[in-house]
RNA sequence: GGGCAGAUACCGAAGCGGUUAAACGGGGCAGACUGUAAAUCUGCUAGGUAACACCUUACGGAGGUUCGAAUCCUUCUCUGCCCA
């Protein structure tokens, strides 16, 4: 029923950054052979921004290749600590979250996370069925379990530590409650991305005094976000969403640094470790163009997400506008009640700008053309009785014309 | 409980009574170039107004001193450090 143990390991390490401990994890392999039991997976999800991204990715691919060697993939919707908030975020609205928001967002996430998940051997819960349940003794004996000093060593808590910079106590519960959900689902093994390594230590050191068995624990990358050097995130908008249009896609995964390009190969496209050896030796010696490895990648990427069909079309979409300047094949259209508009004032209108000011600005700058034409003046009129092209910056694009 | 130091635009960080819509860096946007929305270079980066000038907001909150404050005073809130 399983494969053997080679074939397992050789596919569980690829791209992996820590598998620790590796003798252990090969001991539970080969009990699970024995005994034809599947190992038990866990992935933790956070249903506080339920907008995935092609970095979240990358541990949810990993854990497709164990839901496909025949193991139990169990993903944990985050629930109660997203109702708690997350207090390190740099916003500083908090929203707290409701039970039922939660479980929306849970359900959204859930949704977008089977596009690379298999449905089969998968089981999803939630950590609040468990966690809310704990009184306060619980949870000063799961606060005994560890110390400050052991705390302190995760990088991120003594760096904010050393520059002064606020941790509020319940912060150190953060990495108690997420292994909390290692002991109450008996796993096996956990994944994360790298920035998980300590959270994911955690747990097991938590299961061992609650006399679990402890995890195995795999870390994964952290994806860059398309400016190359900081990792992909919502807030610094950087990010390329998994429900993103194939164009979007296509154009967003275009737009990254060539530096960071082998990475979107491995970790975005799931370019096998031999390929991306390949990949990086042509690009280093110059036999592989980047724009032409970038084309490819960019091709891979939009296909995990929508059709090869789709991929075709973002790509010769991407050759038309900003190769050969011409304008896309769908272009939104709007119905204007007027007949003239200064042109500063159909920039905002229209919302290619976000305020007169800004939109005087891009006209002085040469941003801003009509039918190809390039406009100078803020208050020249523009006349759209009949359907008229406004393109502002390279890739926004409108049809106007009055109704 | 006591002492000290802070809070500046999207972020970091200058300014410490007037020429400050606020230096500088990052980010973002636009233009040029290119092999791409890479790299590099240049410009812009609060809002409003038929407009190169004026008006309105803006330096944690609220008051006050002054012709005039981000800059001085009082107080409140928040944060860090040190001593207990």
């Amino acid at each position: 029923m399983f494969p053997s143990l080679n074939e397992q390991m050789d596919l569980i390490k690829q791209g992996v950054v820590d598998l620790l401990p590796e003798d252990e994890l090969i001991h539970k392999i080969e009990r699970s052979i024995k005994t034809n039991q599947p190992m038990r997976i866990k992935l933790g999800a956070d249903p506080s921004r339920p907008d995935l991204h092609i970095g979240h990715a990358v541990v949810l691919h990993k854990m497709r290749q164990f839901q496909d060697l025949g193991h139990k993939a169990i993903l944990i919707i985050g629930d109660f600590t997203a109702m708690i908030g997350d207090p390190t975020g740099k916003s500083k609205t908090r929203p707290h979250l409701t039970i039922e928001d939660t479980r929306i967002n849970g359900q959204s996430y859930l949704e977008q996370a089977t596009i690379i998940l298999s449905s089969d051997k998968l089981e999803v819960v939630y950590n609040s069925d468990w966690l809310n349940k704990m009184n306060f003794m619980d949870v000063v004996k799961l606060a005994s379990k560890y110390t400050v000093a052991q705390l302190l060593e995760r990088d991120d808590f003594s760096k904010r530590y050393h520059s002064g910079t606020p941790i509020s106590l319940h912060e150190f519960l953060y990495p108690l409650a997420q292994a909390m959900d290692s002991v109450h689902i008996k796993s096996d093994v956990e994944l994360g991305g790298t920035d998980q390594k300590f959270n994911l230590l955690v747990g097991r050191e938590v299961q061992k005094s609650y006399g679990e068995e402890a995890q195995c624990i795999l870390t994964m990358p952290i994806l860059e976000g398309t400016d190359g050097v900081q990792k992909m995130s919502k807030s610094l908008d950087n990010y390329i969403a998994i429900t993103d249009t194939p164009r979007e896609m296509f154009g967003k995964v275009m737009s990254i640094p060539d530096n960071v390009i082998s990475r979107y190969a491995r970790y975005a496209a799931f370019m096998p470790d031999a390929e991306v050896a390949k990949l990086v030796s042509g690009l280093a010696d110059g036999s592989i163009h980047p724009r032409n490895a970038k084309v490819d990648t960019a091709m891979k990427i939009v296909a995990v997400y929508h059709q090869q069909e789709a991929a075709n079309a973002a790509f010769e979409e991407f050759e038309r506008i900003f190769v050969n300047k011409d304008i896309p094949d769908v272009i939104d259209e709007m119905l204007l009640d007027e007949q003239t508009f200064r042109t500063d004032d159909l920039l905002v209108l229209t919302q290619l700008a976000p305020s007169k000011k800004e939109a005087r600005r891009l006209i002085e700058q040469g941003g801003v053309t009509i039918d190809g034409e390039k406009i100078t003046d803020a208050f020249f009129e523009i006349d759209v009785a009949s359907k008229r092209l406004l393109k502002v910056g390279k890739r926004k694009f409108l049809y106007v014309m009055a109704k």
